[in-house]
DNA sequence: GATTTAATGTATATTTATTTACATAACTAC
DNA sequence: GTAGTTATGTAAATAAATATACATTAAATC
């Protein structure tokens, strides 16, 4: 049977996917790099690639490389081939927006978030608030690539759904994909929004990084970490949560889990501004205490110092079983200055052996806020062209373009 | 250019890597595995395998597997195609092998180790004891896979060379793979004795679990870490490294690294016999701690069930890191029954939060006594037939067979 | 033992990728 | 500007992989 040219031509769009995983995953970015990471001919690596460029999905770049002679042009992947819908779930709000493929913010958006709605009614919101987004941009971005989530909680990324037991009342085990998949031709991701801060740091600030630890330090405590450069989740993705690691002391306070001595309730903002407010000083949040600490309040300042150095403890420990490369900390403590900080370095350096800590670097995050959104974005990206799924991706890229 | 008939033959051979890579690390074990996983052609996958079967690499095992019609014949890689050079430095000894690719052990031997011969004089020792071994398996088993060695000190796995300050004076960065790659026409690996243990346990005892620790409680405490079906070895190579985790308490021992309170100044067997030995009973290694237990004396049990609750507290520690699915605890003091796993199991199920223990499994190690051997043999395997990798050893192999 | 079922083998035509060889392009250094 | 250098494109011949269709094999079931 004879096959149609648009078919031929759609053929050909699938066969790119090679070649398109390794640009997007930034393993290659020239022609050159694409020929040697890819193994194959340069006669092939050109036709794909020629295909990639005329479907729009992929661009040559203004950059150069230089090289001795005629300049190597930089690849990537074209920003205005698609759009996705991301939403980040906080404590009171909702921040949703939809971006393109940089990954950057195209049209964005804030509603009320209320955990006594329960997940159907929010998430119905939320799709309402999408649509709104997608009207804005579905004329000049017509792919949709997909959708993700980000959650202010424990998420069984696998599965999609919160894990519990979790401060979402209502939420645990919600089958969040498939409620949002009823209503979307794309891939729907869940993820936990310190998980999200972690790929934002790698993917966005630390590329080359292979293993590291983000650790957030806002109202609770929680870390992410990069393993051989990929997030790892652990068994139920529950790793990294060190917010609730006990410390014995003859003083242990009373955490909100039940158990006495958490890191977070030590150290978690909620407990510094409980320790402020027995000192006399008006704290409730994470925020408060910043504030505190930036009217150079002493009894903040110490106690920001003191949660560095519980935490420091705790990070002494990740660094000793994982033996990272780089510590970056952020959350609403992390704006503090730099008190937060030298409090865990201190006792990183203190209590690691030297082989662990030589090239170790503690770093402050990106003051960004919109981090677990747009880690949220370089989740869908990462999947959607992973060597495993790209061929899934051009399927349903060449079926939009057919009709 | 017309090229021999034995050139082609040799050019299928590099062809099959693919193919050999799959049956290699067990994601295909059958020809109708090798179709999907491959994404091959069914003739193209006859062919290739038809090469591997034809160079007496790849063979049809005896198993079949039940399929409603003609059974699926199971293919593995053939154990006699060649062999494989071990050695595990322990404190005292070191143990040699030469092993064919099941990996089964074909001829060991074993010779006195000292610390004070240094590196270059010990290697030396272990090329002539390697030399025996190798004149009794060549004849049978012509083809040199590769050079493993175990040593019982961190190691910079990407480097091949001990890291220090190691116990191993003089070991400190000392090159041990170009060293041996001076004798050996093929590659070589230097890797610490946990991991190699890890890697034991995960390969040959739970093959399917993707995320789990091993600890081994011998004179010393540390652990290896199975992070996504791989052996994760952090920035230095030094994760894993849980004895000198620090608890603070009124009572911190000194630990022989010069810290107060490790985890293994206070569950080491050392620290036992020490303690032991303050109460008047004769024990100076963990050997001795395990026969004392075994007599049933009551001191022993006693500090055997508190080392495993030293020994729970940090593995709690690590469980809320890394959410494993699976700690196996091997080691010396393992062997004293079950007082240090209640031990580890108590602190573990008391510490961390229902998600992360829900799923989790807590049990002793293979008490084998070359695990770190075998794990050797399977660390050289993983990596020659790794995707990256099979094509050098397929060109090394038709090379070998071009003479 | 005949029948069913799925695994496996193979020849041929077709499609696809690679090699080879030559041509052109775009920069740096002089 | 010219020479040197590397990047990149392309046509034609060659090599390799695939689809297709048919044949064979080894078990389970009746």
């Amino acid at each position: 049977m004879a096959k149609s040219v648009g078919e031929k031509e759609q053929a050909s769009v699938a066969n790119a996917s090679g070649i398109l995983s390794l640009i997007a995953s930034g393993s290659a970015n020239s022609r050159a790099a694409l020929l040697a990471a890819s193994g194959m001919s340069r006669v092939t690596v050109t036709q794909r690639l020629n295909v990639l460029l005329g479907a729009g999905l992929v661009e040559e770049t203004l950059r150069t490389l230089p090289s001795g002679g005629r300049p190597t042009r930089v690849l990537g992947i074209k920003g205005s081939a698609g759009f996705m819908l991301v939403a980040d779930i906080g404590e009171t709000h909702i921040h949703l927006a939809a971006m393109n493929l940089a990954p950057d913010i195209l049209a964005q958006s804030t509603i009320a978030f209320s955990i006594a709605e329960g997940p159907a009614a929010t998430l119905q919101r939320i799709k309402n608030e999408f649509d709104g987004l997608l009207a804005q941009v579905r004329a000049s971005h017509g792919f949709h690539v997909g959708v993700s989530l980000s959650m202010p909680t424990p998420v069984d990324f696998k599965r999609g759904r919160v894990v519990g037991p979790s401060v979402l009342y209502g939420w645990d085990d919600f089958d969040i994909v498939s409620w949002l998949g009823r209503h979307y031709d794309a891939p729907i991701y869940v993820e936990n929004d310190v998980n999200l801060m972690t790929i934002y740091e790698h993917r966005h600030n630390f590329p080359h990084v292979d293993d590291m630890i983000f650790i957030k330090a806002g109202t609770g405590i929680g870390s992410g970490i990069i393993a051989g450069g990929k997030i790892f989740r652990g068994a139920q993705g529950a790793a990294g949560d060190i917010g609730h690691i006990q410390f014995n002391s003859p003083d242990a306070p009373l955490c909100r889990c039940g158990k006495l001595g958490c890191v977070e309730a030590r150290a978690g903002g909620w407990a510094i501004a409980r320790d402020l407010a027995e000192k006399g000083l008006q704290a409730e949040t994470a925020r408060d205490v910043v504030a505190l600490v930036e009217m150079q309040k002493p009894e903040a300042i110490m106690l920001l110092r003191r949660a560095g150095q519980t935490i420091g403890e705790v990070a002494s420990d990740v660094v000793s079983i994982l033996n990272p490369s780089l510590i970056v900390v952020g959350g609403m403590l992390a704006r503090g200055g730099d008190f937060l900080l030298s409090g865990i370095r201190e006792l990183v350096y203190q209590r690691c052996l030297p082989l662990a800590t030589g090239d170790l670097q503690i770093m402050l995050a990106d003051p960004k806020t919109d981090s677990a959104l747009i880690g949220a974005a370089h989740l869908v990206l990462d999947d959607i062209f992973s060597a495993g799924k790209v061929k899934e991706f051009l399927e349903r890229f060449a079926a939009k373009h057919r009709r």
